[in-house]
DNA sequence: CCCGGGGCCTGGCCGC
DNA sequence: TGCGGCCAGGCCCCGG
């Protein structure tokens, strides 16, 4: 459940905790999770320096001597830095130990999360196999672009909003309160929206999750742990999670369907089918 | 091409 | 109390 303010909450975290640092060894204890060459990553791990960290989207990255990690956390991936002692944890799956004793743990409970090394100069054609579509900012995210594409698509607009071709870094949490903020209903087709909704649309995409990194993203009860450290974004959240709660803006009781296979939060009032 | 659904995973929670 | 089954959802992949 990280999106683009939790991963962006993280990244900022570990740029405070491991920059400049060098790998000594690593221990993979979950292989699977390794979506490139597993001996490669062994082998070439090692050695190498953290200059920077970056994010596209979801992604976490890690910029190496001479190679990028790239990390997502999908679910429930989270990473602990410990300066000596490495508690045991049931869900720690990889560990990158530092040359000054320190060392990172990914953990990550549904075993979800991914992990690739990949060369610097594949960095830009990886996210375009993925599709992956432009930052939510005002000087990338494009709202010609936008309309542009919503106006070729049935997809329901929530839907084509969580694929990621259209804009980055959204999730199940976000997208609800976007539309709930652009007063759009999450089953409506995207080329059904008007100009004044597409606009509405792009704007508060770019709102919500810029508010969102400025809050440290949302800390939800997931199961025991909560993700995103200190986040406080969810004490804004207008319907996620607030079913049968009533709207903030008309006093409508919020409701929750089904849509793509997700739980669909909104407002029937505010938020009309047409 | 598009769309829907299953798979990956585990643990919390519900109902019997 | 115990346990089976359902649910949570980001992304990939497959089949129709």
């Amino acid at each position: 459940m990280p999106e683009l303010p939790e991963v962006e909450t993280v990244r900022r975290g570990l740029e405070k905790l491991i920059l400049g640092k060098k790998i000594s060894n690593i221990d993979i204890r979950y292989p699977k999770m390794i979506k490139t060459d597993l001996q490669e990553f062994q082998k070439e791990m090692p050695g190498q320096v953290i200059q920077t960290m970056g994010r596209r989207g979801k992604y976490l990255l890690f910029y190496l001597s001479d190679k990028i990690l790239i990390s997502h956390l999908r679910m429930e991936g989270k990473y602990f830095y410990y300066p000596d002692q490495v508690p045991e944890r049931k869900h720690a799956h990889v560990l990158i130990h530092f040359e000054n004793g320190g060392t990172l743990v990914y953990e990550d409970v549904r075993k979800f999360g991914t992990m690739e090394l990949l060369a610097p100069e594949l960095l830009e054609a990886y996210f375009i196999s993925k599709k992956l579509g432009p930052e939510p900012t005002e000087k990338d995210f494009d709202l010609g672009s936008f309309k542009l594409a919503l106006k070729k698509s049935k997809k329901p607009i929530k839907s084509h909003l969580l694929d990621q071709t259209l804009v980055a870094g959204l999730g199940n949490i976000y997208v609800d309160e976007v539309l709930w903020r652009a007063k759009v209903h999450p089953s409506r087709t995207s080329n059904s929206l008007t100009a004044q909704e597409a606009r509405k649309v792009h704007d508060e995409t770019i709102n919500v999750l810029g508010q969102a990194v400025e809050k440290g993203g949302s800390t939800i009860r997931t199961y025991t742990n909560a993700f995103g450290e200190d986040g406080t974004m969810q004490e804004f959240h207008q319907v996620y999670d607030k079913a049968g709660q009533a709207c903030s803006r008309c006093e409508t009781i919020i409701e929750k369907i089904q849509l793509g296979g997700r739980g669909t939060h909104f407002c029937p009032k505010c938020q009309r089918r047409k």
